[in-house]
DNA sequence: GTACGTGCAAAATGTTTGCATCATT
DNA sequence: AATGATGCAAACATTTTGCACGTAC
């Protein structure tokens, strides 16, 4: 896990972050979390526990985590605020029409983007000039009736 | 091509869109873009041949296309302006580091989108009760250095 | 002690809405 | 003629920024 004060500030310092009050508390929210957040959403799941905290720092917070690849931001095309996720392994999610992101089961998000072929991949890069660095796969859905 | 104003006119009220000049004008010349362009870049694409355009009508005008399925809004995580795509077909896309949006070319992209396995779809439609509308890949992929 | 993070408020950006007017059906 | 679209401007929502102060290193 790594929910601990402790854990948090060995990989902030792994990355060149400096660890404030702040940017604990933002980053122990979102890595909590399984809803990937906006960022209005872990200034109020924050504040209960630590009232001196405000939008832009968790805005400028969350900006380091991704600059630094500690985090990620959830592609979108609601044109509501952005949402973001902690758990930079690579997994498939799954969109709700109400713009609500899950995650894939890692076993499955495994299967998932392993299915995807590699030569039309590289034919891609030849015909594009490009490098893929990385392929992601959403998963549009809606709840299905109950049977 | 879907390109002509009486093909417009046709494809608009088969959709139940009430057909106006500005209307046909945004939607031309998204359909003609490859870009994926943004509501701003439609503005200034458009406003050459029709002055007559504000950017509240650009956006109604994008909502009641979306909302009919002639056209789409492009996922993507950067908090910028939402960009839209007229070609509703089952493509992929490639994401470049500077936002800028790429079609894969048909052929690869059922390569691509053929691949994706069914098995572990239906195994996640079983865990997590939803039913899978569609699949949307992304490729993200930088400049190759030249060689 | 210095460099950098923080809070606040204001600005910048992107999108939606209210309303009088106008155009399509 | 009636319904719905438009333009404009103002409201709204989201994100960024400037600056004085505070804190981690």
């Amino acid at each position: 896990m790594h929910g601990s004060a402790e854990s948090i500030r060995v990989l902030f310092r792994s990355r060149g972050l400096r660890c404030t009050r702040q940017r604990e508390a933002v980053y122990a929210a979102l890595a909590a979390s399984r809803s990937h957040p906006t960022a209005d959403e872990l200034l109020s799941g924050v504040g209960g526990d630590d009232p001196e905290l405000s939008l832009a720092t968790v805005y400028n917070t969350l900006d380091a985590l991704c600059e630094c690849g500690l985090a990620r931001r959830v592609p979108s095309e609601s044109g509501g605020p952005c949402r973001f996720d902690a758990d930079t392994s690579h997994h498939a999610h799954v969109v709700m029409p109400d713009g609500a992101v899950v995650d894939v089961p890692e076993d499955l998000s495994r299967a998932i983007l392993s299915g995807v072929p590699a030569d039309p991949l590289s034919e891609l890069c030849r015909r594009l000039g490009v490098k893929v660095d990385r392929v992601s796969v959403r998963i549009h859905a809606r709840p299905s009736p109950s049977p």
